[in-house]
DNA sequence: ATCATAGTCGTCTGCTTGACGATAAACAGG
DNA sequence: CCTGTTTATCGTCAAGCAGACGACTATGAT
């Protein structure tokens, strides 16, 4: 068929962000309220237009400094200070997902550790970490503190539990959990990490042998600290591995 | 910000597709050859643009019966008879992948079982199933049987890489393996399955006892066959069970 | 000094895997 | 008919890993 410029239709191209980190034991995602029409007052992802000269990973991670101040590590390099995993996550384009016009977002999925501030763009109560739970299970209602009760705007529910999916079986087999963990990190916050995504509780005693003797995956330090209280623990930076071979498995029940 | 139509750049949306399947005991994959420019003449992935009111899924579904007469198998609901598994594969959208314009390629994964004949849509000469190595090894020069000795169009060898690798990985923990496999299938069929995708050689013994051993895996149908000589070999059906746990190991050397 | 908290090292038991022997049931060819 | 070849299927054994859990260590808090 011949190449003609009217035979298809044109479309707008988004990425929308999963930013995902650990708080206080829980797993909590980054919103944005909507200032405008559409669900105008409601909660959704970070996100925004792809420039016309730009690629996608290159528009989430620049969605992802503008929102946060993280910047994307790619896997190559070192770390930056403030770093954070990004990896594509899907793509959603049902005709009808924006009322305004045929939009089609590409999401992504952004890993980070626990922030000192939220550090929003713009105004500082449009945005915040709410926890996964929260915000999936909002049924339309109002809730008794003001705040949260309405489901996501647009499909970005559906977006956030596939992300949220993603990264619950993706530290199965990798060692991406490390990326929600500061550089140096002990085992047992690399092991809370792992308790708050999968929602369940480890024995501290086999997660240590598990990790601690995968070659490459963790390589200590030197240090100790205390900060978690009890004994000192060693200190350890994220080793080389990045697939977990036997992985660790995710207890059923 | 205000939602203004022109702070946008358009795109064009195309969906592109990984079609595999495995052939006299090797993972090929669909090709077709591009009969006008750019790039024309040399073999790429089938695909085209999205339309207006059209669904991703439903855009992949319908290039892929335009391509094979194969029908997506929605997981749920029976599977038809030309049926195929079909599944979103990731997104690419750098701005000089097309040297026409600004084109976003949803690509899509499809896993079909060896069909009778490739049914081209058109002209039977431009599409075919090629072997992924071939496909994959190309460099730029002259072939001694003067075929597929070019690289594939745009970056689809990278897309078809990319395919191949998540099949490759979903069939460790996933039952999709018996998507390339007949409605009814022998245990020894599904290991030429596992073998020509992961390019190793399993052990009978211990595949069998692995496959049947897991619960929901395979379902026997009662019926034997001879069609691959030997000794007869029970029927099976693929069961409901999806995720396989403990996964199938792909041996590592 | 005592307790609570977290970290780290071991032990034991059962399951899974990988290597491989042995048997079974078909077909091909003499 | 007999024999070799091919594929399927069952069994055995040892090594490795995971889950359950006891024991001990090193901090800070009371």
């Amino acid at each position: 068929m011949p190449y003609d410029p009217s035979a298809f239709p044109p479309f707008a191209v988004t990425v929308d962000l999963v930013v995902l980190t650990v708080q206080r034991h829980a797993l909590c995602a980054l919103a944005v309220r909507r200032g405008e029409p559409p669900y105008q007052g409601r909660w959704a992802l970070p996100g925004g237009f792809v420039r016309g000269d730009e690629d996608l990973a290159t528009a989430a991670a620049r969605e992802l400094a503008e929102e946060t101040g993280l910047h994307a590590h790619d896997p190559a390099g070192p770390a930056p200070v403030n770093a954070a995993h990004l990896e594509q996550l899907a793509t959603y384009g049902d005709p009808k997902r924006d009322p305004r016009m045929r939009v089609v977002s590409v999401a992504h999925l952004a890993l980070a550790p626990d922030l000192p501030a939220p550090r929003a763009g713009g105004d500082a109560r449009s945005v915040r970490w709410a926890p996964v739970e929260d915000l999936l299970d909002q049924e339309d209602g109002y809730g008794r503190d003001g705040e949260l009760t309405a489901p996501l705007a647009f499909d970005h529910a559906r977006i956030l539990a596939d992300g949220v999916e993603r990264a619950r079986s993706k530290i199965e087999y990798s060692s991406l959990a490390t990326a929600f963990c500061p550089q140096e990190f002990t085992v047992g916050e690399l092991r809370r990490v792992y308790e708050a995504v999968w929602g369940v509780a480890l024995d501290p005693r086999n997660f240590h042998r598990k990790v601690t003797g995968t070659p490459g995956f963790l390589v200590p330090t030197g240090g100790t600290t205390t900060r978690q209280g009890g004994r000192p623990a060693q200190l350890f930076r994220a080793g080389g591995a990045t697939l977990l071979n036997p992985p660790m498995l995710r207890p059923e029940a």
